[in-house]
DNA sequence: GCCGATTTGTCCGTATGTATC
DNA sequence: CGATACATACGGACAAATCGG
């Protein structure tokens, strides 16, 4: 957890924007205001900035200010954001998350794998499937395959906790980034049975592919998460680049 | 379009990342290499960088250097990133997209659309039905609401070819960003007549609904995307933050 | 294990450009 | 036009992580 100067001011902002202390369209204090209230250099508010524009709270608008666009989202079902655990996910969703773990294995990657996660041919992996269920409903049913090399010591056990707990603090592996790809998949008999999905409601099921980095660039997770159709609801904040 | 320097520098190594001109998982030059390289100060290479990561070309490790992980994915079906409009992603994808005007209707907003869209009952806005194709095939049926306004003088005509160019380059208006979320739905009979779908095979479809903002804060649009599934593909790079 | 060199991360101060009002 | 706001760019300093000797 970072200390640094602009994160705090981030968290600051943010929650002040959340607690509609500005209300929504309103301009935020000036660059120069902020540095005098933080009191820190210009850099340093712009960074915290940059972050709230990341989040979708904010836009800058050069010469005119800093405008609070922030309007809190009706939560209806389950929504995805950044990286984070089943675990994580549940709590940010106030909501009561359980998981039970289906397979549990080792195996050897073959051509037909290999294709599929991105992993080379012969690699050593573990084979998770997991169901979770969110308010004793169960909506997510995922496939995971860690590389055995880097996530040692994983267990049924610990895929019954949390998996990211225990690579992030037991085995200290730094998380980076995710590649993800979202797409609509025809149901399969897996799913039918254990998310208890009627087919004459619904045939498909959304599908989020992701490949996970570590902080050497290894690719060590390759997870196929399977959502409930009703249930799934992915959320995004996109900036326009100019088009060059 | 910026000709800012980080901008040319953030453009060059993205080029020579495509390129090949680093293999899989190589460092980059560091930082101070570059600052030689370009002839800028460090703030700026880091800038460049900065996007770099965003884009989930390469990741940044202290002490260590600046990794690509760059990997061509393999484009099998029509591709969404930030915000752009139908034409800018067809042609990004390489594709021939061309657009049928299915309605064009000047309306008012009553509770239902209010409701629906987030615009204040009463509101005059533009209702606008297209449906987008790529070589050929029906993929995408849009429902665009646009605030009338701001979008003043648009047209059938204009809504043939692109809306966005009309507003950027005729309106001059700045389009910010994008507040989207990503469903799935039950196809609705307007869906299965024009996109050709057999809903033996799907009976869902991919939802993208944005509210997107001009730079006065406003929210001059609304948008229902319907994409066929089988063609749907939403991609993503996200990066782990510390959890606090 | 320590130390120094290298590399990225954070922070500061300043100057200039550009858009808005 | 001037004042104010954000955008870009420079240079310098120190901290923190990594790596090799």
């Amino acid at each position: 957890m970072p200390k640094s100067k602009y994160h705090v001011i981030y968290k600051d902002l943010k929650q002040k924007i959340e607690n509609k202390s500005f209300s929504y369209r309103e301009l935020l204090p000036s660059e120069n205001t902020l540095i005098e209230t933080y009191d820190c250099s210009r850099n340093t508010v712009r960074r915290a900035i940059g972050e709230l524009v990341k989040d979708g709270y904010v836009q800058t608008m050069q010469g005119k200010g800093v405008r609070n666009i922030y309007q809190p989202i009706q939560q209806t079902s389950f929504t995805i954001g950044g990286i984070e655990s089943f675990k994580e996910s549940a709590a940010r969703n106030h909501q009561n998350g359980t998981t039970r773990v289906l397979q549990f294995m080792e195996l050897t990657a073959d051509e037909k794998i290999a294709k599929k996660t991105g992993f080379p041919e012969g690699t050593q992996l573990y084979y998770i499937q997991r169901l979770h269920y969110l308010d004793g409903k169960p909506l997510i049913l995922n496939h995971n395959y860690f590389l055995k090399s880097i996530a040692s010591g994983l267990s049924r056990e610990i895929a019954e906790q949390s998996i990211y707990d225990y690579l992030e603090h037991t085995l200290h592996i730094t998380i980076v980034n995710s590649k993800r790809i979202m797409t609509v998949e025809k149901i399969t008999q897996i799913d039918e049975k254990y998310m208890e999905i009627n087919t004459n409601d619904y045939n498909c099921i959304a599908v989020i592919t992701s490949q996970t980095f570590n902080s050497d660039g290894i690719m060590f997770e390759f997870t196929q998460s399977r959502h409930r159709p009703d249930y799934f609801r992915f959320q995004d904040n996109a900036l326009r680049r100019p088009v060059i």
